[in-house]
RNA sequence: GGGAGAUUAGCUCAGUUGGUUCAGAGCACCUCGUUUACACCGAGGGGGUCGGGGGUUCGAGCCCCUCAUCUCCCA
């Protein structure tokens, strides 16, 4: 016997095995004759951690480059880390303010240099704990949206954006993340609904001791009021026309204006106008040529213009301002109110509308090739569904605002001479355009735009870029379009569609074939997984308590594409359950006798050749999941297959009795078949598999194994066995219910019938069924034996002969349940088949089949009707 | 306000073109079992009016209408 442990320990070979396959580079790719399948990864913030999102992802991801690569592909999965503007910028600052340093305090360049020794400490810790889940990437390609390589695609296609006139820069109303000091696109805006207080506030109108009120959730920018507005047709402030009001506290007096635009049942029907701070307040002050007074600083703090509480935060302000409103008698007021409210996707803080000059990029010259490439699934999504959401995007599609207050990034390739703007890749081109126009000038004349570029502007370019594309055309033309991108639906519009418009501009092809969409992880409570819940589990701590494989199982177990996943640690158990049932499967074959004079029995024939059948049956199902992307369900095929079919059926037919040796043909095949199971799994969970291979003695490495697909042959033979084994299962229900021990030998008989001669004339079968249900004979007869329990098998009556008395009480009302579930049956296809419609209208075939389902029907019933007869006789006795 | 999706067993979800004895899987639960691969196991079992109502059809979990509830996206 081996000395193999009875309980599976992953932690030996996982980082073994890994090693191997690095020291094999097995994972690196370079173009050659095969055909490439490629795919990108979605980059994870440089100094992020590992989260159960990219575990999900990740695992998904590594499991179609691992199957592309045994099937023969060039596989190529490119890994990389993002620089995330935002995030890392807002992280060394806090890191700094830790250390005593304020980022006013430092020079552009002396913070450049922290940040980047911040991201040369922290940066890919990511990268390595997605080693420890066994994403097989090429790591010699590892990439970083800052890399000189990929900085220099981004300034090109800025400087090419402008050249053709499709960057523009405005100001308008932006968003402001007062936090990070920078203006966000809508897309980094997330709404919510939020509990806040609406106060009614009364602005007297002038001249006069009546007042008009006006409810408001944001009394902090009063101050910046420059009208008052209602609907013009509302009656109730018809008389106001022409007239003004003070603005509370401030005294300043602002006119009373009227537009449709006012809600006459929201509030009291009057509106505040403020144009600095509310979007559509400044579409209102530019249409009345009112004047904006812009009330807070960068920062969120009340600015000199609100001439009160200067220098103080814009939510202290709310408070003493209610107060101050209270005092003066003009708070009619406060109700408690559910607002919808904006706050930054990478700080939290809360959106402030501001008027603020920035870049844009015109948006609408460049997404028409993008969305008929989806809508003709040249581009196609798994599942279908994200199509809508993303026509229904990119139909109403608003320009990108791509310039953000910020250092840690690409610096905006334009230079300023006085009002003039100079757009090129370096400070010297940009010197030699403005020559050509003021020969006398110098490079200090000119002064380089102080922001960087949205993080997603270099992240549109990734397919492009990390196959160096704009300098190495040849690269590029082998591995792009790429295979496949798997990301969460949540960036469809923030990358997955700037990417397919990028793509266009700038290669004329799509960056890839198809888009797999995984769902949220969220725990059992359908919560997001969070750091502030504390509910997301340690993705490292997971991977040691179950094994990578495990972990990888219960990810994929529950992650039906584009829904939510609930994660559970339980699903990680069942993963590491599995492992270990494979584990012991192998520790039996192993600990085989092999005897090579011995010929294979026919029940071992029989066997093999029905469990060759069954996997060629289950090799064609996997193939039709994966090209559906119904990655669970090819799993959870293969799971049962091997619990169910292999282990549980085909091991317990060919295991010797105790004491015996094996034949060497069974041996065989029976490691032959395991080894194919090893290849069809090692995609789901290549550490144990990998291992398993080895320890098989098969030839080469699993993870380079084909990936296995085959025809059914004889499907006949699923059937025999599928019959057997019903047999078997019912055999052994007469002995559970009948409290019998299950190693004790009885007879089975069977009454005579076609089916029942053919199918045990089957080669084999009649010593499966004596093996695996424990009985001392099989015999075909031509009538009832006493004190037997019979079963139905389709039409034909089987017995077992029992050595005790029957129960024939509990036989009896077994069978009277039978029977009148069969006669429900019955009647319900009598009166389809009574319908004449249904006999006219229905297909041949259909009609068949139901006239069969009556015969059999009719059948058991009268095999049921007699058995019971007789029961009742004996009980009478 | 506009749009998308969902509702099937205690829980999480499959159910592909409307047609097999078709209402399924995993987990959970119950009974029995420590038989030499595995108790991280084995053998069996119970459990659902497919959200409500209506319609189309010979036939509906599946198609249509409607109502209810929930989730998400955009504004």
């Amino acid at each position: 016997m081996s000395e193999l442990s009875s309980r599976f320990d992953p932690s030996e070979i996982e980082s073994k095995w890994y090693q191997h396959w690095l020291d094999q580079k097995y994972f690196e790719s370079t173009p050659d004759e095969r055909k490439a399948y490629s795919i990108v990864i979605p980059p994870p913030n440089v100094t992020g951690v590992l989260h159960m999102g990219h575990m999900l992802n990740n695992t998904i991801q590594d499991i179609l480059i691992r199957r592309a690569r045994q099937q023969g592909f060039n596989a190529c999965w490119v890994p990389g880390t993002d620089h995330a503007s935002i995030a890392t910028e807002a992280k060394v600052v806090k890191m700094l303010r830790e250390k005593g340093i304020k980022k006013s305090d430092l020079s552009r360049e002396a913070f450049l240099d922290y940040a980047w020794q911040w991201k040369e400490e922290y940066g890919g810790i990511i990268l390595k704990q997605l080693q420890k889940l066994g994403a097989s990437c090429d790591w010699s390609k590892t990439s970083f949206t800052m890399d000189a390589v990929r900085s220099k695609g981004v300034l090109e296609v800025f400087v090419d954006l402008y050249n053709k006139g499709k960057l523009y820069r405005k100001e308008r109303m932006v968003n402001w993340d007062p936090e990070a000091k920078t203006v966000l696109s809508n897309e980094e805006v997330i709404y919510g609904l939020e509990q806040s207080k609406l106060y009614k506030v009364k602005y007297q109108i002038e001249g006069t001791s009546d007042f008009i009120t006006v409810a408001t959730t944001r009394p902090e920018t009063i101050p910046g009021d420059t009208a008052l507005a209602v609907h013009p047709e509302d009656e109730r402030y018809t008389h106001l026309k022409g007239k003004r009001v003070m603005v509370p506290l401030i005294n300043r007096s602002v006119p009373i204006i009227f537009d449709e635009y006012v809600d006459r049942e929201f509030g009291t029907g009057a509106l505040k106008v403020t144009p600095a701070h509310d979007v559509n307040d400044f579409d209102l002050g530019e249409k009345h040529n009112l004047e904006v007074i812009n009330v807070f600083n960068p920062d969120g703090t009340m600015s000199e213009a609100a001439k009160i509480y200067v220098g103080e935060d814009r939510f202290k302000v709310r408070k003493a301002f209610s107060k101050d409103l209270e005092e003066a008698g003009l708070l009619a007021e406060v109700q408690d109110y559910q607002n919808n409210v904006g706050r930054s996707e990478r700080t939290n803080a809360i959106i402030e509308p501001r008027l603020s000059l920035q870049w844009y990029v015109d948006m609408k010259a460049i997404c028409a090739p993008a969305l008929q490439a989806v809508m003709e699934d040249d581009v196609e999504f798994f599942p279908k569904n994200q199509k809508n959401i993303y026509k229904h995007w990119m139909e109403n599609i608003k320009d990108w605002c791509i310039s953000r207050q910020l250092w840690w990034g690409h610096r905006i390739p334009a230079w300023f001479y006085g009002e003039e703007i100079f757009v090129a890749t370096t400070a010297e081109e940009a010197l030699a355009k403005a020559k050509a126009k003021y020969p006398d000038i110098s490079l200090d004349d000119l002064k380089q735009d102080e922001d960087v570029l949205d993080t997603w502007f270099s992240s549109w370019l990734w397919p492009i870029t990390v196959f160096n594309g704009f300098d190495d055309p040849k690269s590029l033309a082998y591995y792009y379009p790429t295979s496949v991108l798997v990301t969460g639906w949540d960036i469809i519009f923030l990358w997955v569609a700037r990417m397919i418009m990028a793509g266009f501009e700038w290669t004329g092809k799509k960056p890839f074939d198809h888009v797999y969409f995984t769902g949220m992880v969220r725990d059992k409570q359908r919560r997001k997984m969070s750091k502030s819940l504390g509910n997301s589990p340690d993705a490292l701590k997971l991977i040691s308590d179950f094994g990578a494989d495990g972990v990888r199982f219960g990810m994929l177990s529950c992650s039906p594409a584009g829904g939510d996943l609930l994660f559970d640690e339980k699903l990680c158990e069942q993963g590491r359950n599995f492992n270990n049932k494979l584990w012991n499967a192998l520790r039996l074959i192993k600990g085989w006798e092999i005897n090579d004079q011995k010929p294979a029995s026919e029940a071992d024939l029989l066997a093999i050749s029905w469990i060759e059948n069954k996997f060629a049956k289950l090799t064609s199902e996997i193939d039709g999941h994966f090209k559906e992307y119904r990655l669970s369900e090819a799993l959870m095929t293969t799971y049962s297959f091997v619990w169910d079919d292999f282990c549980s059926w085909y091991l317990e037919m060919v295991k010797p009795e105790f004491g015996q040796a094996i034949s060497k043909e069974t041996c065989d095949a029976t490691i032959a078949m395991f080894t194919k199971i090893c290849s069809t799994l090692h995609p789901f969970m290549p550490f144990i598999t990998e291992e398993l291979w080895h320890q098989l003695g098969a030839e080469g490495d699993c993870i380079l194994s084909a990936y296995p697909l085959s025809q059914v042959k004889d499907p006949q033979i699923i059937e025999n066995v599928e019959t057997l084994k019903n047999i078997i299962s019912n055999v052994r229900d007469v002995r559970n219910k009948n409290g019998l021990k299950q190693r004790e030998l009885l007879p089975l008989k069977a009454i005579k019938s076609a089916n029942v001669e053919a199918i045990l004339s089957v080669k084999g079968a009649t010593t499966l069924l004596e093996q695996l249900a424990f009985v001392s004979e099989v015999e075909a007869v031509s009538e009832d034996i006493g004190n037997a329990v019979g079963f139905l098998i389709g039409t034909d009556k089987y017995f077992v002969v029992l050595s005790k008395e029957i129960d024939v009480e509990s036989d009896l009302s077994e069978k009277k349940k039978e029977l009148e579930y069969q006669i429900g049956f019955v009647n319900s296809v009598s009166k389809k088949l009574d319908n004449a419609n249904f006999v006219a209208g229905a297909p041949v075939t259909v009609v068949e089949k139901e006239r069969q389902k009556l015969s059999d029907g009719n059948e058991r019933i009268k095999i049921l009707t007699e058995e019971i007869a007789k029961l009742e006789a004996l009980l009478a006795n």
